[in-house]
RNA sequence: GGAGGAAUGGCAGAGUGGUUUAAUGCGGCGGUCUUGAAAACCGCAGUGCUCGAAAGGGUACCGGGGGUUCGAAUCCCUCUUCCUCCGCCA
């Protein structure tokens, strides 16, 4: 969430913000402000008058330790009086302190001055073009979801009996093409210096809160209510949380971090004929590459992170494009958002297979992940991630734009990782 | 799951009702000394909110929450986590 700070001293810059986002609900600002100008009020008057209740009880003290303790005894009754006018001051403080966090919770992230204006999916501006011809195929080349069953490595109707739509198996070949292919990510990942982090698979309600995907977002992951544990939608949400209420040193930045998950989300009411087979499910595997980095060098990082995506895509021989979101595209946390998109032949469309974001300060705020200075002040750090890659969409582009009569090839990079060169 | 013990600053570790704005040590930062360093010595050092131009005030925080009291790190209740032993178990 923004800062109360950051609002009231960056106003017209918010409000321009928000209208890029095409944010329509603006009087929350208004809003925000004025519940936190009451709670200072309040505030003061509390911290007055606990200072008087801790200034009598000193005077009381030290009137029984020098025997006086009938004077001590008078001055009980207005003692007791101060200490319950605090207990109500205290608890209006924290009810007010709760309305501005609640106000705050439903403010968007303030989009970075390169976002391009816009209302959708329609308006993103392409930043990279994919310049090369688009890979065509041979007449009767097929989709996916038709090549899976061909060559018998990912089973849908078996995870459907096992737990339910959008779980899939995969067998033989399919099995081990999702384990090469985590292993190369992570791998590389490495190679750029991520440190490699395996973290749970559940989460608690504050980390989930951290990263943003409570309270809005809740009904999009999996919870296990006996325990009071989400099933994580992405790596993101543990790795980040990792530093949640810790001060860093500043030449700790950059902490980079990658990660492989299995990613659990209920995509609740968002199935169609457009995300058949691989393109969208209830779990999948994916590397996340997270960064926690200083104000002044996150934009530079976000552009690493770009590129070192672009890496994988170009060791997996895959045509992509990358877009930078525009206002009403974007996540609600971020600052700026580029995608990428692989082209699938088969199907003729672009699929998204990796999102990088900066949060800026966005994340860090409800993390309280913060840096100190060179002059010992604490400062909100920056947090970064993207999908280093997505599985199921890579998977999908493979089998689709490698298929060959004499089956699917494997690209060269992955080969070690596979010890076979193709699926026939 | 059962029984017992514990939780204090970056770390270790005192503190069982009132100058505790938490002793002391280690580590950290600054200084003296030194060509430089080490050692020694001196000093400074938590986090949030808030008032203030600043200097500097106020307030809360000793695992979380609640209670007793004029006053709680300290007493009571409760939850959580960790340790030891037992049980179960990949």
């Amino acid at each position: 969430m923004l800062t109360v700070q950051f609002i009231r001293e960056n106003n017209e810059r918010v409000r321009a913000g928000m209208a890029k986002r095409n944010f329509k609900r603006l009087e929350l600002l208004d809003e925000v402000l004025a519940a936190d100008e009451q709670r200072r009020k309040i505030q003061q008057e509390s911290d007055r008058t606990l200072a008087e209740g801790n200034r009598l009880s000193d005077e009381i003290g030290q009137l029984y330790r020098s025997g006086r303790r009938e004077e001590a005894d008078a001055l009980k009754a207005q003692a007791a009086e101060l200490r319950e006018k605090g207990d109500q001051l205290r608890k209006q403080q924290e009810e007010a302190r709760q309305q501005v966090t609640d106000l705050l919770l439903q403010i968007p992230n303030c989009p970075a001055d390169q976002v391009p204006h816009g209302l959708g999916a329609d308006d993103n501006e392409v930043f990279k073009p994919w310049t090369a011809p688009l890979p065509e195929l041979a007449p009767g080349a097929q989709p996916h979801w038709e090549l899976i069953k061909q060559y018998d490595i990912i089973d849908f109707e078996l995870g459907t009996k096992i737990t339910g739509a959008g779980f899939p198996v995969y067998k033989g070949k399919g099995a081990k093409l999702q384990r090469a292919l985590i292993a190369f990510f992570l791998d590389e990942a490495e190679a750029a210096g991520y440190r490699e982090i395996m973290p749970p698979h559940l989460v608690n309600a504050d980390s989930a809160r951290g990263t943003g995907q409570l309270p809005d977002k809740d009904d999009q992951m999996y919870y296990a209510p006996l325990d009071g544990l989400y099933l994580i939608p992405t790596a993101e949400v543990p790795v980040t949380n990792l530093y949640r209420d810790s001060i860093l040193k500043e030449e700790e930045f950059p902490i980079k971090m990658a990660a492989y998950t299995p990613c659990f989300r209920r995509e609740a009411g968002s199935w169609g004929a457009h995300v058949r087979g691989l393109n969208r499910l209830h779990q999948f595997d994916k590397v996340e590459i997270v960064q926690i980095q200083h104000p002044e060098r996150s934009y530079e990082t976000l552009l690493e992170m770009v590129a070192h995506v672009e890496g994988l895509l170009d060791k997996l021989e895959l045509p992509y494009r990358i877009l930078r979101l525009c206002g009403g595209d974007m996540g609600f946390s971020s600052a700026l958002t580029f995608d990428f998109e692989v082209y699938s032949a088969a199907q003729q469309r672009w699929l998204e297979v990796s999102s990088v974001s900066n949060f800026e300060s966005f994340q860090a705020n409800r993390m309280q992940l913060r840096y100190r200075t060179k002059d010992k002040k604490t400062e909100l750090a920056h947090t970064l991630n993207g999908s280093a890659l997505a599985l199921a969409r890579i998977v999908a582009a493979l089998l689709e734009n490698n298929q060959t009569p004499e089956g699917v090839l494997i690209p060269e990079a992955l080969r070690p990782y596979t010890r076979f060169d193709r699926i026939s």
